[in-house]
DNA sequence: AATCTATATTGACAACTACCTATATAGACG
DNA sequence: CGTCTATATAGGTAGTTGTCAATATAGATT
């Protein structure tokens, strides 16, 4: 995964309705409606999360008769996590062994 | 944790040039110019960056004569992760838990 | 097929971000 | 104290984000 991949996902997440849907999420499939019932935004700005978080794959989308469900694609999430738990640390192929200490060497 | 702080510290990862800064940080200090050398940006972007970082307590600053040393606080980080994980994840004490749904009732 | 219901799209706007150039500042050191 | 070096701040700009009201659409149901 690049910075630039890492990134995009922390980017989608990187807003408390999204995170506190991601949540909502992780114990079962809801649908838009007890989401928006739940918040105080538009039922179009769910809309737009819904489909940001979609579209990055991050929740998975199917059809229920009326209405659609959403549910949560926790490896993704969990994927996000243990990449910035690998930055956080050194180790091997770190990209910090590979830069060239000036005058600062320690 | 609320959901605002954890998308505080998202908003900040949530950037290429952060993410690799702190990569590179991640097996020990550097100072701003071998930061510098490394990326294409000025060294007011850096600088900024490296102001985003420090307030957000990612990063910790010490001077070292005429420069300045940047350490890696990974703690923060190790923290965000673990509270990423817990989204991903159903538990107790989630959300997920009190949301009353309607219709859509699995 | 007409209507209803649930969700999606459009278009607009204020707020924020990442970057730049130019300039300022803080501390080291002659 | 003056100068140099390293980093920070200011000011500006193009691009992105989160939200809304209005409207569109897809599928269910009569």
């Amino acid at each position: 995964m690049t910075y630039e991949n890492l990134s995009s996902y922390l980017k989608i997440i990187a807003n408390p309705s999204r995170l506190e849907i991601l949540d909502l999420l992780s114990c079962g499939e809801l649908c838009a409606d007890d989401l928006l019932k739940y918040f105080d935004f538009s039922q179009p700005t769910l809309s737009h999360h819904m489909k940001a978080l979609a579209d990055n794959n991050l929740i998975e989308i199917r059809r229920d008769g009326n209405k659609k469900m959403y549910k949560l694609n926790n490896e993704v999430l969990e994927k996000v996590s243990s990449y910035i738990n690998l930055i956080a640390r050194d180790n091997e192929e770190c990209v910090c062994k590979s830069i060239s200490k000036g005058d600062c060497a320690s």
